[in-house]
DNA sequence: CTGAAAGCGCTTACAG
DNA sequence: CTGAAAGCGCTTACAG
């Protein structure tokens, strides 16, 4: 069970340890000869470098660590894998870490990981972040995703919440919504925030003087379904809904069906993210796609450019604007209203 | 940027290096006044101890590796939860690792993570898993999930693929079926394979004699449309199908609806896997559940205990039953029919 | 091209 | 309780 060393492999190949190294690295000029012999000896051998030595002498990890909040689901799966695919072309390791509960738990683990990576990636969308922020390990380069902190780390990626938002909101008005009503997403998640911020901005454009209705949830589906089924029991219930989320949007879609009226007539939909569950609830759902992989994918280039250039401090912001799809669920023609 | 070491600490608290060493890792009786000076010259200097040297010493690294396929969606997120859960209790990281497209990358991968490791979780359902047992490193413990090898590693998790598939089409002649078909997963994958083996036997046992209608899918929601739309267009259609995953499953819908036929009434269907999905799209989906997050909770303890126990070779199989969930799919009256 | 040696940062018997 | 010292496995100038 115990791995062979660099030493054993020399011995067997009958040449010095430095020699070995070099022909493991694959470095050096070494004759033909001697890389044979190390290479037999090592594979005879099953030898495995070991990585702590090797991290130590030459103060790289070729990892790099990714903090996530408590997520589940497709989010999660879509952005490691971007990390993941982008890692592996820079040969680097990730290190994950996610479902912290708070504060405490979640500097934990950055400072576990801060002594073993390279970098590291975090994702903590909640308002404990300026305290985050104050336990930051300054010795590792950091990359926020979706951080409402701004003075922190070497670099940020974060969605355009806020535009989006907007996107929504014109388009269920330019779909004849007159009543549109937001179910948001938990008030400590800044996401969420920026999405309301949105919704509430250009409500006041689009509809000033009107009254907002709106109701919070906590991005789960049932969440959603208990906000829509509040909003309908309201003596004017809204003709338009945005969702702060997808998955709270399949609640609502839910709650609208059992209410016995109909998406997109009498209740025009439209949610956020894009997840693959929004093509296949009926009517499929309107919505704004983020594209998680590709975020995943240039926040770890983000990372490795800070990684690089060291403490240069020059640090690079990323927004990515998503993209306003338009199914069913909010597609309508465009009708007169009697009442006001 | 560059961190401090703890002989920096050692310095700045007037003390030796061990007794820093200790404070730090809350060993032996030491005197309050060294360890509150060490406490503070660590914070003072943001000392993080390198791990790399930690683990070269004490030739423990803490850490264990997950190698996955190429996988997407839910079921990837779903086992990462919870062996990240299991994990964090035994105050273990977690490397992963996934989409290794062949044969070779994985190899690599494993290769790369395996002098990093303690323990390693390798999920790889393809065919050649032969080969990757070839290339196994034989000096770190390891567990597969859901593989076909039988010889190797510590211990095994595997799903009752087989089982599952047996329940599913007993449920499906129990309501009535009678031309029960098959949509199949990827045919070099284990699991797949063994959903096929349940379904064939259990066809044979209920209708003796009766010819078995399949067709293949690579368990993508278009692949089920597809297999769907050949199955309907038979001479004798399916009035009942069983597929192989959730995701055909719900393409498998999308085509019998679109050729006009009502499920469960025309066409019963059940799927495997249980994704958050099979409940929202219409009807809901009859399934199999699989505990996913269980599962990956138990994989890791396996590991855990593997590791713990060295190199005693006492190897542990666990095998998981996946529970049949009778959603609207497949709920239909027993129905006469006129015909054969 | 090749080897002896120093050193990466840490832990841990071993003395005191 | 505390410190000096050895050693974990590896890489890398430095000589030869």
């Amino acid at each position: 069970m115990k791995g062979s060393t660099l030493r054993d492999v020399a011995r067997a190949a009958e040449v010095s340890i430095a020699s070995a190294s070099r022909v493991i690295n694959g470095i050096d000029s070494v004759t033909e000869d001697v890389r044979e012999r190390v290479l037999k000896a090592a594979s005879a051998l099953h030898y495995v470098p070991h990585w702590g030595a090797r991290s130590l002498v030459k103060s790289r990890t070729n990892t790099v660590g990714l903090l996530l909040p408590d997520i589940y689901g497709e989010f999660f799966s879509e952005i490691i894998r971007g990390i993941d695919d982008a890692a592996r072309i820079c040969g680097l390791h990730l290190l994950v870490s996610g479902s912290h509960g708070d504060l405490a738990e979640a500097t934990a683990a950055m400072y576990a990981m801060s002594g073993r990576v390279d970098g590291l990636l975090v994702m903590s969308p909640s308002a404990d972040s300026e305290d985050l922020a104050a336990a930051l390990p300054l010795s590792v380069p950091l990359v926020t995703i979706g951080s409402r902190i701004e003075g922190i780390g070497q670099g940020a990626i974060r969605i355009d919440n806020f535009g989006g938002a907007c996107a929504a909101v014109r388009h269920l008005a330019a779909t004849g919504c007159r009543r549109i009503a937001f179910i948001r997403g938990p008030a400590e998640n800044f996401e969420a925030q920026e999405r309301l911020r949105g919704f509430s901005a250009t409500m006041a454009e689009l509809f000033p003087g009107a009254e907002m209705q709106t109701r919070e949830g906590d991005f789960t589906e049932h969440s959603g379904y208990g906000a829509m089924r509040a909003l309908l029991s309201c003596t004017a219930p809204p003709d338009g809904v945005f969702v702060a989320n997808d998955m709270m949007a399949v609640g609502a879609l839910l709650a609208i069906k059992e209410a016995g009226l109909n998406v997109p007539d009498d209740v025009a939909v439209t949610g956020f993210d894009d997840i693959p569950l929004a093509r296949f609830v009926s009517p499929p759902l309107s919505t704004l796609r983020v594209g998680v992989y590709e975020l995943g994918r240039q926040a770890l280039d983000l990372l490795v450019n800070a990684i690089e250039r060291e403490n240069e401090s020059e640090k690079t912001d990323i927004v990515i604007s998503p993209e306003l799809v338009v199914r069913e669920s909010s597609k309508r023609e465009i009708r007169r209203t009697a009442e006001t």
